[in-house]
DNA sequence: AGCGCGGATTGAAGCGATTCAGTCTGCCAC
DNA sequence: GTGGCAGACTGAATCGCTTCAATCCGCGCT
């Protein structure tokens, strides 16, 4: 029962040197003479000796960790995205320590200071309003930082082209023959919800075609299945009449596509469609947005527009500790294309 | 542009105070009197005074973080642990540091030591084999650890109990009439599928059943969708024939029920079910295990077997921070029961 | 033999907060 | 008037590591 932790001073008794060389051995392994190298750590291993990270950093000033926030840990959309973050980190050797802000400003601040207390290398920061005034304090502070999945004029930033994501899924449903496209946006007052909306118009315009002519849309006020549910009802709503095609009698589709701001929704909305006995793709196509990884796995496989969150991970961290010059990195999202989508490739 | 953080000093000194009042007011309130402890609470405002936890961990040598391993980060499994994890270290105004060991055994020592250089107040592991090694290592070094999802004779641990999980999945399918039940199985080596798979036959033998007679078990090889279709498929070769039932000809199912192993492996299961033209639930009834978000949205919404993950990483780093003396804490599951396994209430 | 050089090693200073033995002050009791 | 005491405050020592100026040593060169 060896009460204390093995101190670098005990090494050095042991192995017959100063503290620098077994410093030296750690930081400066070059600046020791092999033979005494090797036996310095035989001795460490000997004794277990397990440095202390909060002397060395409270010396130079500089820790191996780096504090995330994201706005709910428990989504599994961050997931990919934290393992971005893990996996490029731990080329430097460096933790991270996540937490959730639930969109709450004061448990942002709070983890904020928390995080400068710990002396962080760098914050990654999902922001869900304004946080320039945060960051000016981090600035202050000299602790770099990079907003996740938002564009900032103040600090570094990466994110995910949403004009373009939503263009090539438009695009790809243009492409297919379709040309009364229902889209079922999520609150309007979202960022990426307006640039949603602007990219599906730019697609149609392309195409040399009139967005009020092609695009019917709606919006629901949350992100979720029921919503998506509800938003497919208003589309069909919208259409009126019951039309019987052999035997089967079936709702009228204002619509023969619907582009749904996200894959929950998207789920919401084939169940609405199914419940009205419309067929997906045959009868409607259906296009979702974040391809979660059940897209693949559903009974009609969802098209779905892909976001490299890994990528984006991986590369706010890059400049987190490169501090690169570049101010904002925007990533191109890929639609993935699946039977949901595909008219032709039925049966 | 202040180059240097400010110290304590620094504070002292405009206050007009020593460095030990200024830390006695950070530290033992009630020992300041309280006028010059809102001035200094004032003043250290006015400077934007953050304190260095470093300098604090290395003088009181106790730090305000947790370190996490669980085994991959973006498995949507570990989101809720990590949650309820989250949760409960903000009471104690601690931080997490996770990370994936991807099951292999270097980065984990790797991670384990880094940790242990951090000085983190303790560990929640998420063993993907004996660790007992590794523990008895955190065991000299006096850094409290609890295992995740597992059983440890050596140390603490918290588990979900796999029997009883399975056996309410059986009880329920038995209940509903089934008296040839499919169990697809994952790996025969992993010990939540041996004690599923025990579960599993204790619920028959409950009944006066014989286990023999009533379950057809199939393993495969990885907890995927598509070993999931897999041994499905396995399955209904075992069954033999084909029916013509009115116009379309249909597999005999040699089973009325599949328990699956995991969500996934049961939308797999899904997945060949249909293919083969069976309906769920009225030709056969399916259950799963995890209850992942989106067995309920799922087109026949998925009866499945939920773990109470969040109540799990709370306790967990309730036993670490109290130092509680349980040795080991289970959980129970809870079945939920959803379309895939109500024959009646179809339609 | 003496000099110089460079690589290896030493050891004390210092990072910033906490602690604690001690001082200082004011006040009450006798 | 003096002693005693509690409450408020001080400041030097300390935590373990890194750093860097200084020292040491061995060797080749003149």
């Amino acid at each position: 029962m060896t009460a204390k932790r093995v101190r670098i001073r005990e090494v050095a008794e042991r192995a017959g040197v100063s503290t620098g060389t077994v410093s030296n051995v750690l930081n400066h392994p070059e600046a020791v003479s092999e033979t005494t190298r090797t036996h310095i750590l035989a001795v460490m291993r000997d004794l277990n000796f397990v440095r202390d990270a909060s002397a060395r950093q409270l010396r130079v000033g500089e820790s191996q960790t780096v504090g995330v926030i994201v706005r709910d840990l428990s989504n599994p959309f961050y997931m990919e995205l934290a393992r971005g973050i893990e996996d490029r980190l731990a080329q430097d050797n460096c933790l991270m320590m996540v937490c959730s802000s639930d969109e709450d400003p004061d448990r942002e601040s709070r983890y904020i200071r928390l995080f400068a207390e710990q002396g962080v290398r760098g914050m990654l920061i999902t922001p869900f309003r304004d946080t320039s005034e945060q960051i000016e304090m981090l600035d202050t502070l000299h602790i770099p930082t990079v907003l996740l999945d938002a564009l900032s004029t103040t600090a570094q930033s990466v994110s995910v082209d949403h004009v373009d994501g939503a263009r090539q899924a438009i695009r790809h449903l243009l492409d297919q023959g379709h040309r009364r496209i229902g889209f079922i946006n999520g609150p309007p007052e979202l960022r990426p919800c307006q640039e949603r909306a602007a990219g599906a118009a730019q697609a149609i315009e392309e195409y040399g075609l009139d967005v009020a002519e092609v695009l019917v849309t709606t919006a629901v006020g949350t992100m979720s299945t029921d919503s998506g549910q509800e938003g497919m009802a208003k589309l069909l709503a919208s259409g009126g009449a019951t039309r019987t095609t052999g035997l089967v009698a079936r709702a009228v589709c204002p619509v023969t596509a619907v582009f749904c701001i996200n894959d929950f929704v998207a789920i919401g909305a084939l169940r609405e469609l199914r419940r009205h006995g419309l067929v997906v793709p045959t009868d409607v196509a259906v296009v979702g947005y974040d391809d979660i990884i059940f897209a693949r796995e559903m009974m009609v496989p969802l098209t779905s527009v892909r976001q490299p969150m890994h990528d984006l991970g991986w590369t706010a961290v890059e400049m987190l500790l490169t501090g690169q010059p570049a101010k904002h990195v925007s990533f191109q999202p890929q639609l993935i294309v699946r039977a949901s989508s595909l008219a032709d490739q039925r049966g």
